[in-house]
RNA sequence: GGUCAUGUGGCCGAGCGGUGAGGCACAGGUCUGCAAAACCUUAUACGGCGGUUCAAAUCCGUCCAUGACCUCCA
């Protein structure tokens, strides 16, 4: 079965066919620097990364491009007020590169740390202020866009008339129809430049307070909102690529205008694939600045805000986001990250003991319909992620053999139970999985091997007290490493393992 | 107002015409010096009302509710 991706250009499942395989090309609307990231930014990226492994896994050869968006109006998150009152405390405040820079680097920690892999080129908008005015000079000369005080409209009324003959009319990807829109855009700044309300900016004029400019034919300013992703992915993917992802909240107007100006200058529809994510919510309303719900990545994995009761490892995060579809919105709780968080937990340690084990199984299954069993919910994994990247039924499977494998650890099923082909496969499908695909990680740091040698020891010394029926001694060790962090276990046959909580 | 989604058990979430996905919580049991973990078992469900069908959570109609987008936002 090969891949399908559910398509928002086309509203359809598609089979996912390369335009030239095995090459790939994907590009993924970024961040914008100039602010926190918070949860709602992470479902994206993490969503886009599994894709990313996904095709790595399936064997692609892949060009991932993620553009930072670090131009444009920005004003340093919860200080607009203080930059009306003062503009020289601006001026010492923000140097524009500065905060850029500043929330970038935040940003790639936080990538890291939910081990996101990272983009093959991540293109800057400050990087590429060339390539986006050529880009503007040539929608001008053909005749699409319009200079008005200094800044260039894109002229979507004259592009809608002659593109649609062709098949490809403003609103293709959202399923707008421009006639009903003209009455229904809400008022903005410098309305009254453009031919049309429904036109959008490809360059605007700076005003003198503003802190990003750059010099251009039609004098200082900066590029328009959607200017620079068509610009970028043309530069590194070309004319036409594969796939094209972002959130479902770019679809219109963003991806849209993304469309009409690369169409202008290319004369092609740039994407073939179009691929959406759904938002994260929480108590049923988005996660966005405009709502004022937002709760920062660095809040989150550190529990400091007041809708938290805990903090959340990042590896909680990705399970909680792997755990739905990317499509259907997700409902923030402590209560659904506390269950992730769990569930997480219990997926490791059975993961990390199968790997660990030394279990080869039989030259034949001692159970044939269990090792069957264990084969489809194994080979299962490609058919649902061939299936638009269903994650949550993959983790339902692997659930499933969580069970079995846990069993097999308390000796309630014989590990000849099942096939030495089975258990090889179950053992290398888990890790591609687990690790490759997934990017899930232990949420333990690493630790060195000390910790380990004095945990030995005492867990040593708890089992001859244990002998020797002192119980005193052996609930003390218990009890305090508890206090500690550090949950032992006694397993069946005198075994003992420990856990950090 | 326009366009498009969504409504599944205590919570989070798959499924989208026919054996009740899965996770977390809850209850009972097994194991155990005790505990934890683990394993086993059980319960609770498809917004309301109609319709199609041998069969509907799944298709159609309608009503209700919620959400997203409508040129700052992942």
């Amino acid at each position: 079965m090969p891949l399908k991706v559910y398509n928002s250009l086309t509203r359809e499942k598609e089979t996912f066919t390369p335009i030239n395989a095995p090459y790939v090309g994907m590009y993924v609307c970024g961040p914008t620097v100039s602010g926190e990231s918070h949860l709602g930014h992470a479902r994206p990226f993490i969503t886009f990364d599994v894709i990313y492994r996904y095709l790595l896994y399936l064997g692609y050869k892949v060009r991932y491009v993620r553009n930072i968006t670090d131009a444009g109006h920005f004003e340093e998150e919860g200080r607009e007020a203080e930059d009306k009152i003062s503009k020289k405390a601006v001026l010492e405040k923000l140097e524009p590169m500065e905060l850029v820079q500043k929330y970038t680097n935040l940003y790639h920690w936080a990538m890291r740390r939910f081990n996101n892999l990272n983009p093959s080129i991540e293109p800057t908008a400050t990087g590429h202020i060339i390539e986006q005015i050529e880009m503007i000079k040539k929608i001008i000369a053909d005749g699409y866009a319009y200079e008005a005080n200094g800044s260039v409209y894109f002229d979507v009324e004259k592009y809608n008339t002659d593109f649609s003959k062709k098949g490809q009319p403003y609103g293709i990807l959202s399923g707008r129809i421009l006639e009903d829109q003209l009455d229904t855009t809400r008022e903005l700044d410098n309305q009254d430049e453009k031919r049309n309300k429904s036109d959008f900016a490809l360059w605007k004029h700076a005003p003198a307070e503003h802190i990003m400019r750059w010099q251009s034919p039609w004098g200082e300013g900066f590029p328009g909102w959607h200017i620079e992703c068509s610009a970028m992915s043309t530069k590194y993917l070309g004319e036409e690529f594969d796939i094209h992802g972002g959130g479902m909240d770019l679809v219109f107007p963003h991806h849209e205008c993304e469309i009409a100006q690369s169409t202008v200058c290319n004369h092609k529809t740039p994407a073939r694939y179009w691929l959406h994510n759904n938002m994260i919510t929480i108590n049923g309303k988005k996660m966005g600045k405009s709502y004022n719900n937002v709760i920062r990545l660095t809040e989150l994995f550190s529990g400091s805000h007041p809708a938290l009761t805990q903090a959340y490892h990042p590896m909680t995060i990705r399970f909680f986001i792997l755990q739905s579809h990317y499509r259907g919105t997700l409902d923030f709780s402590n209560e659904a990250l506390q269950a992730a968080e769990k569930a997480m937990k219990r997926l490791w340690e059975a993961y990390n003991w199968l790997q660990q084990s030394g279990i080869c199984g039989a030259d034949t299954a001692g159970d044939v319909a269990l090792d069957e069993k264990v084969k489809k919910l194994v080979d299962e994994f490609d058919e649902f992620m061939n299936d638009d990247f269903n994650t949550a039924k993959v983790l339902a499977n692997m659930f499933e053999l969580v069970s079995v494998i846990n069993s097999i650890k308390d000796k309630h099923i014989s590990a000849e139970s099942l096939s030495t082909t089975t258990v090889a496969l179950l053992q290398t499908q888990l890790k591609a999985y687990v690790e490759d695909i997934f990017g899930l990680q232990s949420e333990r740091s690493a630790d060195d091997g000390k910790l380990e040698g004095v945990l030995q020891l005492l867990i040593d010394i708890r089992k001859e007290a244990k002998t020797r029926k002192d119980f005193v001694t052996s609930d003390k060790i218990r009890n305090e490493l508890a206090a500690l962090g550090v949950q032992l276990k006694d397993e069946k046959g005198g075994g003992m393992s420990y856990t950090f909580s």
